[in-house]
DNA sequence: GCTTGACCCTTCCCTTGCGTCATGCTCAAA
DNA sequence: TTTGAGCATGACGCAAGGGAAGGGTCAAGC
């Protein structure tokens, strides 16, 4: 069987070799056989390889990212491709839109500075604004997909003041009980836990709308809870989150939930 | 006068406590004044200044270039600021438009994928054929403008072969007539010496269609000399281009001209 | 048999823009 | 005086390799 040593191995890859090198020591393609000297020697198949390593590379893939799905069991394979495939061009949509808006920011600056004698600070302060427009937008946005943060934001619209604040009462009512029953040594697996579960999980329902892309966009969100900004909401979000102990009894009611049927 | 420790500072800026050490260890960014026991002290002048960092952090520049920009002397400072509009848009623009081949790639795999039991394999050799359509794009491409390609793309279109091979032979004349020069120890500041000049630059623009952009994508090319490829076109290009002692003759003589005016 | 030049190996430092400790000092309130 | 918040410096880490140092291997030509 013919083999290749690395220099033209790289040209028929169409990499360099230190990628080669690299990928080596990240055991993502390492050449199938080693000459008695310690040459890397590769194969066709390594080739087949190293073509799919470029292609999820092409597609904006980290190299950690590609040897996951690489080194998956082949028959999950095409699934998981499609599925990175649908992710990779919902993440490169948002960076492109994200480009998008720096264009026209610098096109409005062009506009401004075609008038003669604009000082150079007005430039900045008109860019500057945009800037600050920019980012003042919601940030938890990012942890949402698109659709769910559209959803979100029609749900507070539609919503009246004194339902959003009956909600968040129902909300703190039942974070109360949590910790009351806490405090009592409640059993998580007796009647009043599971009966806190229930409502737990109706509530929960109506926070995320019955939508899995938005309790994904919760989950995501609170699990990076450390990044919130120093804002009023991030105050809010926090002061009316369950805290570990609540949720560890949570956790444990619906694990007897579970075994109880 | 009033001043702000870092926190207070950095809160203001909407930027980390980090991000200021960063900036100040750069010397990007120091703060006006140090308190006695080594505190960081901010004034108003220096929020002006990290709002104009902030600005061009936003354009896409590196913490060096806008060092390089922010340090320059004030006069300059609109009219660079005006370039640097121009050349980021143009820079982005083409991230943008690589970021939308990207996602038409995938939408182009996406429609794959719809059929029913298209196997893995089939999807990667799918993309990796658009992967290497647009590699196969010609490499000078980077060195120039978006405008200095185009131009220069079509004035090949609209070459005769005869004209093409009439200019490569006119050039390879005075490479060889330096050549020759060099060799018969002749003076860069003779009267041949200058002839030799006006041939050069004649030809030049020739080749530049007296466009600066086109010189500049030109300088940038043989700059970075050491990164071309390993094709055909390269080699053609090495065998053309002047060696350094041919350089170095061209510029004395160039010298020797300006004196003499 | 020896040299030469082309390849090959491993190891280490460099890049960007900070995040994240670790360790120790300072300052103001209780 | 203790204590907690805020400050300082210094060092390491990350992603995907680039580049160079220092040294071994191989085939060809003398």
């Amino acid at each position: 069987m013919k083999t290749f040593r690395i220099q033209e191995f790289a040209k028929l890859g169409g990499v360099t070799v230190r990628a080669l090198h690299h990928y080596d020591r990240l055991k993502l393609l390492s050449p199938a056989h080693r000459s008695d000297r310690g040459y890397r020697l590769y194969c066709h198949e390594d080739l087949g390889r190293l073509e799919r390593i470029l292609v999820l590379r092409f597609l904006g893939l980290s190299l950690r990212e590609i040897a996951g799905m690489l080194n998956s069991p082949a028959t999950a394979g095409a699934e998981r491709l499609t599925v990175t495939l649908a992710r990779q061009r919902a993440a490169l949509h948002e960076r492109r839109d994200g480009l998008d808006r720096v264009l026209r920011t610098i096109e409005h600056a062009q506009l401004r500075a075609q008038e003669p004698a604009e000082p150079e600070w007005v430039l900045y302060q008109t860019i500057l604004k945009e800037v600050q427009m920019q980012e003042a937008t919601d940030w938890r946005q990012k942890y949402y997909s698109a659709s769910a943060f559209e959803a979100l934001q029609l749900q507070r619209a539609t919503t009246t003041p004194e339902q959003w604040a009956d909600a968040g009462e129902r909300w703190r009512a039942v974070l109360a009980d949590v910790q009351s029953a806490l405090d009592r040594q409640v059993s998580p697996d007796s009647a009043e836990g599971r009966a806190l579960v229930a409502r737990w999980i109706r509530l929960g329902d109506e926070f995320t709308l019955g939508n899995p892309e938005i309790a994904e966009g919760h989950r995501r969100m609170y699990q990076d809870e450390s990044h919130w900004p120093d804002d009023e909401m991030a105050a809010h979000l926090r002061a009316v989150s369950p805290k570990p102990e609540h949720r560890a009894f949570f956790h444990q009611a619906v694990q007897a939930c579970l075994r109880h049927g």
